[in-house]
DNA sequence: CGACGATAGTTTACACCGTTTACGGTTTAC
DNA sequence: GTAAACCGTAAACGGTGTAAACTATCGTCG
């Protein structure tokens, strides 16, 4: 990944710029092979001290959430490039592609899933910018379904039919994601999203967390299984066999 | 709860007996303010030193499994109290309370939880004899499903077409569950139940991880939702109404 | 009863961990 | 050129899991 530097930052601000990306890129090293990941062991991996690290992160949940935002950057990076080897017009496809890669990546890199998403979410407001923002996977998942609903257009439940909490978390998000582009009468599309990410949610980390018999999770068999049952309340479930097809695919690769 | 002395035992074998449920109750006081379960800290809220813990489990790791087991099996007990507040005669109505409240529990004591579902799974054999068998939860779930499949008769799949990994899954599973009491063309029935365990997980670790608007965690719309989608695959559907009343009796008190 | 071996605890020690403090160089800015 | 901001260091504190050596107690057997 070529970080390109900003001209505009002044060459402190630059090398600033470049120490957290070898946080970053120290952390991840050591996550490929332990689950544990110690401030003291970035450091000592950078050459650095310890106490030095506290120049650029205010504590130790503060690293963690620095390298778990950015594992979720790139990551999501690979989960849109596993769209992308589909064409734009199919938009199913490229969905089912997305959320394999998901799992796939999931399962291959399980330290760097755990600390992503098995994570308890950081309310406290960070320090880094960056952080203030949603996680881009969640952003790339909504995107994905949104298309598919404007190519496909499946029922989306009426706001109004919903509960009232639930009509009051989507009319005003509190994660300010791209819900605003729509419209109130579309934002029952959110529940939808909402509904298929709790249900891929719950296969993957019992995948990852080893709850299952491994010849399944080896097999794929039931993150297969939660897509079909969840396709047709995106109206896809003609296409299931074709979309099947693509996941099966991808399920015989492994993630990088 | 009152721990019966098995007369057989001899006294030292009581007495070990006895520490062992002292380090249990040690960790679960210390979890119920902390998330973070500590050897040292255990040892000290026994007023022994730590290294004397050695003498009752052979690592850290040990110890996390062992108070993981006996919380589960404790919080079954409150799961099965709350099946047993409905007539045995209403499979459906048990297997909801019993859902609802485990739900309730992970909510409410969210440190427990996280040790006992969101831990990797040991798959090293254990010095206790206990944690060899399976999770208990896990067997009172399958339970209930077996109850309500017995007494409402919805349809399962055929066990030959189901994938062959998952049939050989089911036929010879690895984690010797009651699943030897089902004759072989029943066994669709425990993928049934997987595929329910998996959709419940789902939710229930999201709102515990607090990956989800506050407001609709509050409320407990998305577990709802959740149920009554699956409600169909176990021939429910028109009991859904009855069945959400008590659920949503439950969500209003909290969990012990 | 007395002795011996297993058991259950101790103290000590080591290597890690997150974090704070005080200090010294560089780099920037005025 | 000087003052300030920045970035790193070393030292230290209290915490962790774990290993080793040692000791007191308990149960059993001669």
């Amino acid at each position: 990944m070529p970080h390109l530097v900003d001209p505009t930052l002044t060459r402190r601000e630059r090398q600033r710029e470049s120490t957290y990306v070898d946080i970053v890129e120290a952390s991840r090293a050591l996550l490929a092979e332990s689950p544990e990941l110690s401030l003291r062991a970035v450091a000592a991996k950078m050459g650095m001290t310890a106490p030095a690290l506290y120049r650029y992160v205010a504590n130790y949940q503060e690293l963690v959430d620095l390298v778990a935002f950015e594992i979720d950057k790139a990551a999501t990076l690979t989960f849109a490039a596993a769209a992308d080897a589909l064409e734009p017009d199919d938009a199913p496809g490229r969905l089912v592609a997305a959320t394999t890669e998901f799992r796939q990546w999931a399962l291959g890199n399980p330290h760097e899933f755990a600390i992503v998403f098995a994570n308890p979410v950081a309310e406290a407001v960070c320090v880094r910018r960056d952080l203030l923002t949603v996680a881009s996977s969640g952003l790339l998942m909504t995107d994905l379904i949104h298309d598919v609903w404007r190519q496909r257009g499946f029922a989306i439940p009426a706001i109004d039919d919903l509960p009232d909490v639930v009509r009051a978390s989507l009319e005003d998000p509190l994660i300010p994601a791209k819900v605003e582009d729509l419209a109130r009468e579309d934002r029952g599309l959110v529940w939808v999203y909402m509904q298929g990410w709790t249900q891929l949610y719950g296969v993957v980390v019992l995948e990852v967390m080893g709850h299952m018999d491994p010849r399944v999770i080896e097999s794929g068999e039931m993150f297969i299984d939660v897509i079909r049952r969840f396709a047709p309340t995106i109206g896809l479930a003609e296409e299931m066999p074709r979309l099947e097809a693509i996941i099966r695919e991808r399920l015989g690769r492994a993630s990088g």
